[in-house]
DNA sequence: GTTTGTATCAAACGATCGTTTTAATGTCAA
DNA sequence: TTGACATTAAAACGATCGTTTGATACAAAC
């Protein structure tokens, strides 16, 4: 028994310092050897407890990023629901406001969209794992949401591009923090963040159309 | 004479083989000895005309990526010009085209928005370069060319959120293709980029908050 | 107390990395 | 034709990579 907490302990550090690791570097400019010393322990754990290195960047989407996106999911679900009607203005708040402050703190958040942003540009085995269990069902809830309270005759692939193009500001400003930062000069302090979710809620919406059709309502 | 030019040649074929390795795979995924092999020259040549690896990473920017960033950025101020006064739809719509349609080839505007991806990501020398030489300028300009036609009261802050918001989409959907193909099924063909290049348009110009929805269609 | 099985450890494996060295090749000026 | 110079070529450098091995520590089972 207190050997197999022992193991479960190596593999959790395992877990969350590659993780850290592999969102902030990449995974080939990351070593085995620089993960196993971050964790405190022999270079030989990681092949010990998870096969090989790649198995490892895999089960760091498995056991860290899909049960996340799942809190995310959530915490947007409920922010919906409390605000009553799913109308564009109530998805685009609860979107923004899920993703961009949340339940995660600042660092979770930073390398959940790091590794996702990775994926999608270069996509291996892990993003078959994001794609099928998060991202596609995800977005379908969404369209089916949004589709009842959207404009007339607008089609199945503009609500999918509309759903897509909020999702590509809340990922930029997210991984984008500090080339963002270099560029305007503005830093992702506390009030800072909070205008970024007001401007990207404002955004959303607009770009949405939500506005005049909640004021026809 | 002969032999300045068939060094040329060798130094012409290792950026470009070179950009495309390291816009598709990143820079610590790709080998010297993959780029030499790939241009057809010895492995040597790499230290032999850039001195090493890291600096025909940063001559890649400096004779390909900038060069062709400011094509992209004429071609803009052309097609912004050609529709007379700047309000947000022309702006708007000068933008989606010069960067989705453009002077670019695919295989080209793919590359140029991986290699900004990973400097946006993961800011290294290059990026000081980018934003320099690129970045800054172009949203200075932007600023300035909106701030008039833009509603009264919106700050300077506001104003900037709103430009790196059309770039977000525009990044996204040119570095996440597959990502965007494999999640909605639909394939990149020339139908779908006219849709999306019309989908960027509206949606940033709702979002811009321009009123003047009638010019668009 | 001995055996069994799990986890950790240091050490080494072969492969590949970026870079350097040294020799060969080709070209132009003298 | 010869010497100087620029470019290419093959081979090797030391370092680091992911992975494997065999020994060791230690708690639980008998």
């Amino acid at each position: 028994m207190a050997q197999k907490d022992k193991s479960d302990v190596t593999k959790e550090h395992l877990l969350n310092e590659a993780e850290g690791l592999f969102a902030q570097k990449g995974y080939n400019a990351v070593s085995v050897r620089e993960i196993t010393k971050a964790a405190n322990c022999n270079l030989a754990a990681v092949n010990y407890h998870f096969g090989n290195k790649q198995n490892l960047y895999l089960e760091v989407f498995r056991a860290r990023w899909v049960p996340r996106a799942r809190l995310l999911q959530e915490h947007f679900r409920k922010s919906l629901a409390a605000q009553g009607s799913p109308s564009p203005t109530a998805v685009a708040k609860a979107l923004a406001e899920a993703f961009l402050v949340g339940p995660l703190s600042d660092k979770e958040r930073h390398r959940h969209h790091q590794l996702m942003v990775r994926e999608l540009g270069q996509p291996t085995e892990a993003f078959e794992l994001v794609a099928d269990q998060v991202m596609r069902p995800f977005f379908k809830g969404l369209a089916d949401m949004l589709r009842p309270v959207m404009p007339e005759g607008l089609g199945e692939e503009r609500l999918m591009l509309n759903i897509l193009s909020i999702f590509a500001m809340v990922l930029y400003f997210n991984f984008a923090r500090v080339a963002v930062t270099r560029i305007t000069g503005y830093e992702y302090d506390t009030a800072f963040k909070a205008r970024l979710v007001e401007h990207i809620v404002e955004f959303s919406l607009k770009g949405l159309g939500g506005a005049e059709k909640e004021e026809l309502r």
